[in-house]
DNA sequence: TATATACGATGCACGGTGTAGCGAAAAGTT
DNA sequence: AACTTTTCGCTACACCGTGCATCGTATATA
């Protein structure tokens, strides 16, 4: 779909506005910000964009996708994992930075495009490749080096331990919005992972460990 | 508004049909399963019921409100904490319960809904009184006899600690949907409760005593 | 100049929603 | 029995957003 332009492909007629694209992901989050996704319609995009519908569709296939491209540009930037000496904290710190993107407007964003997915099985595969994917490769590498510098168990499950501790923040997102202090970020944090994280807690972690089927969960990522 | 029929307060005319309700519930459901949520359509619904459509509109407010109602009555009976001497068994026990409906029919309608209720207030409401509240408030009191019986530390977070457990569920089921083996399951709960937990025998007890028959539940007319 | 593509503008069929009005049916009330 | 009230099935309709097609025009390359 994405047509890449090099020198030995040239396009032949005339080439697409380039100033378009930035318009309308910049009208869909002035529009987003004001009325929610149900209300924006992709006719009201283009025309906040001063561009015509057609041009839209000649570049998104509906509104879901342009509003995921709007979002990604707008917030992925801003919630890297943070650099911290212990790599436990690095995964505390930017849980902080997501439920404060939650809190906001980016969270009326990404509950409304992870509720849309579940209808469209593509923007579901957008969602999870550029949201999704990326952040959890992180995740589960910081957690490598966490077990290196013997702040985790080595026989820790990364992908259950992500599952509970972002699973506890999308679950606040989606489900039962209620509170969400940075205080209880920690606490659903230190829930998983002890009071003091960066030690290892020998009473969660001290028996032999015995899952069978930890080792059989596909992924993606 | 909720009409309530007393024997003070008698309706004036004709009685709406009682059958209505579960011949449009059954439809309902018998269309899901084959569609569903986004294929299907209130007209779908009546048809499918031998009702006229007005006659689901005086009922329900929307489509939303009818598969709430539907779900409600076909999935939360089966999903009762069981019974078990351990009380922290009987959490694990119930997220495989909830598992075992996340991976068949009853996972594909609570998606739906979760869905829907991001950008419909009121079903959001729904959601949290019909499907979420009872069953925490009942997590909540087998933490608490867990703390009395000394299998949980008295200083625990109960909230946080649902969080993060069935978080993880709905996490999977909502965003990261690959595989959700029982030994995963498994996994979630040692990960946060430690392996140390009582994982041995899962004798299953039935027990439908959880839902008292009708819930809150969105009406109109 | 010839070719190829994007542009804005317009029109349109499609499908589902929610409401209104109709006569008939089914209950209670007098 | 006559009256009142409410639901019933049915039909009709305005509304809205979608997605596609088409048109003449603009802007690029060969």
């Amino acid at each position: 779909m994405k047509r890449v332009i090099t020198q030995m492909n040239l396009p032949k007629g005339r080439p697409r506005d380039q100033h378009a694209d930035t318009k309308i992901l910049e009208a869909a989050l002035r529009l987003l910000e004001r009325h929610g996704f149900r209300a924006v319609t992709l006719e009201g995009i283009a025309e906040e964009a001063g561009v015509a519908r057609t041009t839209v569709y000649r570049r998104w296939p509906n509104k879901a996708a342009v509003v995921m491209d709007a979002f990604l540009t707008q917030v992925a930037p801003g919630i890297a994992f943070p650099e911290h000496p212990v790599a436990v904290e690095r995964l505390r710190l930017q849980m902080q930075l997501l439920a404060r993107a939650f809190r906001q407007g980016p969270g009326l964003l990404i509950r409304s495009l992870i509720a849309e997915a579940q209808f469209d099985e593509e923007l579901r595969a957008a969602v999870h490749h550029g949201w999704i994917a990326k952040r959890r490769a992180s995740a589960k590498a910081i957690i490598a080096d966490a077990i290196l510098a013997g702040e985790l168990p080595n026989d820790v499950n990364a992908d259950a331990l992500l599952d509970t501790l972002y699973g506890g923040l999308y679950y606040w997102l989606l489900i039962d919005h209620e509170v969400l202090t940075e205080a209880y970020v920690d606490s659903l944090f230190a829930t998983v992972l002890g009071p003091s994280s960066h030690m290892a807690q020998s009473k969660r972690f001290d028996c032999d460990r015995d899952v069978p089927g930890a080792t059989s969960r596909i992924r993606s990522g």
